[in-house]
DNA sequence: TTAATAAGCAACCAAAAGGTTGCATGTCAA
DNA sequence: TTGACATGCAACCTTTTGGTTGCTTATTAA
């Protein structure tokens, strides 16, 4: 779970897992380009993603196909944003309350 | 949403969060307890969090009260991993095609 | 076979992150 | 008012992160 958030947490991954979805299976030259950086770079994104299970690869000939596993991004909101809707509104209602007492 | 990302990163970072969401309003004293880790450490931790709007703080005489604030990681549920939900059964059956596929 | 294409490896570097320590400030209670 | 408690500030250090460059390897197409 750590990898994950810390995969997410660089927003040059969070645009490459944007453009696997909007299209999958693409080569690393394709991800590597309309970046103002190299593509060494983006190989080591896409192998942080790939450590995260957030992406799989496939080797086709000299190329190197990418594929958007949307799993663990699943988990994450199932198991860990679920807990702090639960208490959202509570939270929410707790948190007014006590900025308005004067008290604290 | 960068500092969201970010701030969720670090697993110091989350336990927090679910202290908080456990009991709300703890001072910096509570939240310091139970680590291997200088009270200073901590106070970075949460000053990340309320930087990402997190976490919210309010000053009672000497000590400083903590909230949880869910909204940001609701906000990450609904408009960043929703959109991965929506396609996952047909990114999972991509991802089964193209590698039981021989040509990729 | 040879040249171009696609990707991998490794060393290196700068900046940011995570942590520590020491000291200062403000507040409460005796 | 004095001491203890709760927190804030700032300098400093180490490790990790994000990026570069140069070179190598493997595949494809001419």
């Amino acid at each position: 779970m750590d990898l994950v958030f810390k995969a997410l947490a660089d927003p040059t991954r969070r645009v490459l897992l944007d453009r696997l979805f909007k299209r999958n299976g693409q080569t690393l030259s394709e991800l590597c380009g309309g970046w103002e950086m190299s593509r060494q770079a983006i190989t080591k994104h896409l192998a942080v993603l790939e450590d995260a299970n957030l992406v799989a690869s496939v080797k086709r000939g000299r190329e190197k196909l990418h594929y958007l596993n949307p799993v663990p991004i699943n988990e994450i909101g199932e198991r860990w944003i679920g807990k702090y809707e639960r208490g959202r509104l509570k939270a929410l209602a707790d948190l007014k309350r006590s900025l308005e007492n004067d008290d604290g």
